[in-house]
RNA sequence: GCCGGGGUGGCGGAACUGGUAGACGCACCGGACUCAAAAUCCGGCGUUGGCAACAACGUGCGGGUUCGAGCCCCGCCCCCGGCACCA
């Protein structure tokens, strides 16, 4: 025992003070030395069935400083790690830094040191940080993804994704962040600004690389089924983002040429209502359209203009509808009129084909340009009972039940009918077909910046792109002299590095030099943690397949749309490639809500940032473990209130006197057996006991409600308490009170387990963190007698002790007996009489 | 606009399957201990009326279903998050 002497009159002569200081660190020094935490894999995967969990938290960023949200979130892992571990799991618990990135190369920029050296020592930091909260982590596994062991296999998993066809090379309008020097990838823009640093980005043309993620659009989308638990809002979020539309393809032909354009739409039930076209402006056919032409000034104005526009300030939802005549036409191919071709920057080039057909009669957007530039409307479906006036050029929805009009052999066609109907015949001779578009865009990797893995491939005048050979992996890092961004890769200016010959003919040629997103670092480490030191191979199948996929996953919901729907890429690919026998990497997700000080995100240029280094140098990490987790519900966002860690901190203070009085003032085990023959005070407390198991282990199992989890063994403590002095002296008093004060330590181990491990030593036990979770005994679950609730009309009258178990008839002679109710009958017509058994009576009356 | 989540005391929240609304904690008020303060312990604490027993009201608003609604249904309001000129 850590043992201080007594001094202060709330601790009376004989108990000491609980010194959370002492304790933690005494804890964590034996959890240390015995590597309590570490979990090898199975000897023999193929044939080990024991019960296992591989409970995962979001590797942290290693910025050296741990906030609030990495306490929120890796104390829930470790309430789960130590309830699984407790009860009968094999438990896979490890930590790790993502570890590439731009702050520690900013930061090296800055202080004109290295972003290793940054990094390495944030990382030291980072962790002497998370020691210190007492975390049930397997250090043995921790990696970093910056490390060379670890990039190696980052650029492996690269080259399958390139084999496969999956990583590619190409021009394209990309989203450049100015402040940054990089390009980012789609997921990485929010509202037109950088998601990491907020400058307004810019739009740009330039060779870049990519995975090929839409090919799995589809299986992203479906496979959601597969998934066990996962938050409705995330899955949401990743439905929005994939942005699946099932609609068709329509082959418009270009008057006095051979071309035809294809556009995409959700509504081929409305083409006879198509009353003009329009291209958007970065439309790969514009020039040669209006080459020559009279149209052809006023035209390539216009797309100079909408190039040279802000990506936010096309973004602006209130702009008013541009767009200039190309005079051009194209065929209707259902009523062969001949419709004009406009060119308007409400068409986006990167969706659909980059061109539409409008409908203006039943599309608002298409309605609100022709309304703009006195374009025909036609209406061509009905809506259930009033005509549209077309000559009002009002725009109308219309319900799938709606019906078609003006639109030929399709007349009285429902909509739902049409959208089908209409693109099979137009596939009869080629002018359409079904077809389905997706908002996800293939996923932009390169980055022109320097911490972060290299791309694993020379560039050959004679061979083209050609992969670096996997013996000759890790692609290193080379030392430079600047870091700074230049708008092209630092890495480019290592030109001895740069210079390889090819791997394929031999002949001088170039290192790719841009690296890699952080993004693709973080979509598999997951898998490494199983086999984080094997350097013969990234992952072995075997155990991968044996830990995975991940039992429970925890994390922030900002991830929803970018790591969490990498990863499942990741996953399915290397299925694909046969490396991995599980399709989705996290059966069940847990996102945690964000803690807010004063109404607002904790942040430095705020100044209301809780370090959660103070708090446990004034209360302890189990106080800060308990309070993170009981301040309200785990998905939702919460409010730090510097008070509220009070609760907590003053339970332990109580858990810790009355449970080492208690093991002063009554003998035997830690844990002890129920006493078979308790009776009056004792028993009531073995019931709340037992009920208290059940309510914790229930909130921790299935609910993950820790905060209520933490209320039920507040109220055990109280219960203990109220107690205490009227069973001390009585053998079996005595007995009940161990065993009370026994499983409270026992309930309370996941959530506080330093004091929980001291705790659990003087009553006399050891390793508390082996011990079997306590299992509720049904006899003590049921009570005898109930407080049966009794209404009339619905509203509580008067309560009474009943036996449990009484028939219908007994219960509502002993309730008509009382007093108040058989007063409140006097005189009154009954209508009808409710017994909810062991419950509640509510008798009606007139 | 579409999709998802939410609205309960002074505050964070509880009520899991339609059955005692406000568990647990914070703050606050009163008392004990102390020369005093802090800490600790005991008690109180939804609103209104009442000395009290008790009564009425009360889970964003308006209706409905039910013996009974914070919970289910219909119609709204507000807050948070995602998507959005996506054809």
């Amino acid at each position: 025992m850590v043992r201080r002497p007594p001094g202060s009159n709330s601790y009376p002569l004989g108990v000491e003070r609980y010194d959370p200081q002492a304790v933690e660190a005494r804890w964590q020094k034996v959890w240390a030395d015995e590597k309590a935490f570490e979990t090898p894999n199975p000897a023999d995967p193929a044939t080990d069935t024991s019960p296992r969990a591989y409970v995962l938290e979001m590797l942290p960023y290693p910025s050296g400083d741990l906030h609030m949200g990495h306490v929120t979130n890796y104390t829930m892992g470790d309430v789960v790690s130590h309830f699984r571990r407790r009860t009968g799991h094999r438990v896979l618990h490890p930590m790790g830094y993502d570890s590439f990135g731009l702050p520690a190369e900013n930061a090296a920029i800055k202080t004109g040191g290295k972003p290793a050296e940054v990094t390495a020592k944030n990382i030291a930091r980072i962790r002497e940080q998370m020691l210190r909260m007492g975390w049930s982590i397997d250090w043995s596994r921790e990696l970093s993804t910056s490390d060379p062991a670890y990039y190696r296999w980052t650029q492996w998993i690269f080259l399958r994704m390139f084999e496969r066809g999956l990583a590619y090379k190409r021009g394209a309008a990309v989203k450049w962040c100015p402040q940054d020097q990089t390009v980012l990838a789609n997921e990485q823009v929010i509202d037109g600004h950088c998601e990491r640093c907020g400058t307004e980005v810019e739009a740009r043309d330039l060779e870049q690389w990519f995975f090929r993620i839409t090919d799995y659009a589809d299986r992203l989308l479906d496979d959601m089924e597969k998934l066990e638990q996962w938050p409705e809002r995330v899955l949401t979020m990743q439905r929005n983002w994939i942005g699946r539309s099932h609609g068709a393809e329509v082959q418009f032909s270009v008057v006095g040429g051979d071309e035809a354009i294809p556009v995409f739409t959700t509504r081929p039930d409305t083409l006879f209502g198509a009353t003009f076209f329009v291209l958007a402006p970065e439309h790969p056919m514009i020039n040669d359209l209006v080459r020559g032409t009279e149209a052809e000034a006023a035209v390539t104005e216009y797309v100079r203009r909408r190039g040279a526009e802000s990506v936010a300030d096309r973004m602006r939802d209130d702009r008013p509808k541009t767009g200039v005549d190309t005079g051009r036409r194209v065929l209707n191919p259902v009523t062969n009129e001949e419709i004009p071709i406009w060119v308007s920057d409400y068409v986006l080039v990167e969706y659909g084909t980059g061109a539409i057909m409008a409908v203006p009669a039943h599309d608002e957007r298409d309605h609100a340009f022709a309304l703009a530039f006195g374009l025909p409307i036609r209406q061509v479906v009905a809506t259930t009972d009033v005509e549209v006036d077309v000559q009002a050029q009002a725009y109308t929805g219309a319900g799938d039940d709606a019906v078609l009009v003006n639109s030929g052999r399709f007349d009285g066609m429902t909509v739902a009918d049409a959208k089908n109907a209409v693109p099979g015949w137009l596939a009869e001779d080629g002018r359409g077909e079904q077809k389905t578009a997706y908002r996800l865009r293939d996923w932009l990797v390169s980055r022109q910046r320097y911490w972060g893995a290299p791309i694993p491939i020379i560039d050959c005048p004679s061979c083209g792109l050609v992969p670096v050979p996997d013996a000759d992996l890790p692609v290193r890092l080379p030392e430079i002299e600047d870091y700074a961004p230049k708008g092209r890769s630092p890495l480019a200016a290592a030109e001895e590095w740069r210079a390889v010959p090819c791997p394929s003919c031999g002949a001088a040629a170039q290192r790719e030099t841009d690296t890699m997103d952080t993004f693709v670092d973080s979509s598999w480490y997951y898998l490494r943690y199983v086999n984080a030191h094997d350097d013969m191979e990234a992952f072995a199948k075997s155990d991968v397949d044996w830990w995975l996929p991940v039992g429970q996953y925890i994390g922030g919901v900002e991830h929803a749309i970018l790591h969490l729907l990498y990863s499942r890429f990741f996953t399915k690919v290397l299925f694909d490639a046969g490396y991995l026998g599980f399709e989705e990497p996290f059966a069940n997700l847990f996102t945690q809500g964000m803690i807010y000080k004063d109404g607002a995100k904790m942040s430095k240029s705020k100044g209301n940032v809780v370090a959660p280094d103070e708090i446990v140098n004034r209360y302890g990490a189990d106080a800060l473990r308990m309070y993170v987790l009981f301040m309200g519900p785990p998905e939702q966002d919460k409010e730090w209130s510097d008070s509220g860690v009070l609760g907590p901190s003053r339970f332990l203070d109580r858990l810790w006197k009355v449970v080492d009085r208690i093991a002063a003032e009554t003998s035997g085990d830690p844990l002890p057996a129920p006493p078979a023959d308790a009776d009056g005070g004792a028993l009531e407390l073995l019931r709340l006991t037992h009920h208290s198991i059940q309510r914790v282990t229930e909130d921790i199992d299935r609910r993950l409600q820790f905060n209520t989890a933490i209320a039920a063994a507040m109220e055990l403590l109280n219960g203990i308490e109220k107690q205490r002095d009227g069973l001390l002296g009585d053998r079996i008093g005595g007995q009940a009170l161990r065993h009370a004060a026994g499983t409270l330590v026992c309930l309370v181990q996941p959530f506080a387990p330093h004091i929980a491990e001291e705790l659990w030593e003087t009553l006399g036990g050891s390793r508390l963190w082996e011990t079997p979770w306590p299992i509720a005994d049904p006899a003590l679950l049921v009570a005898d007698t109930f407080e049966c609730v009794v209404q009339i009309n619905g509203k509580l009258r008067e309560r009474v002790q009943l036996g449990c178990g009484l028939p219908k008839d007994e219960v509502l002679a002993a309730v008509k007996a009382l007093p108040k109710i058989a007063e409140q009958l006097e005189g009154r017509e009954l209508v009808k009489e409710i017994v909810v058994p062991d419950k509640l009576v509510n008798i009606v009356v007139k």
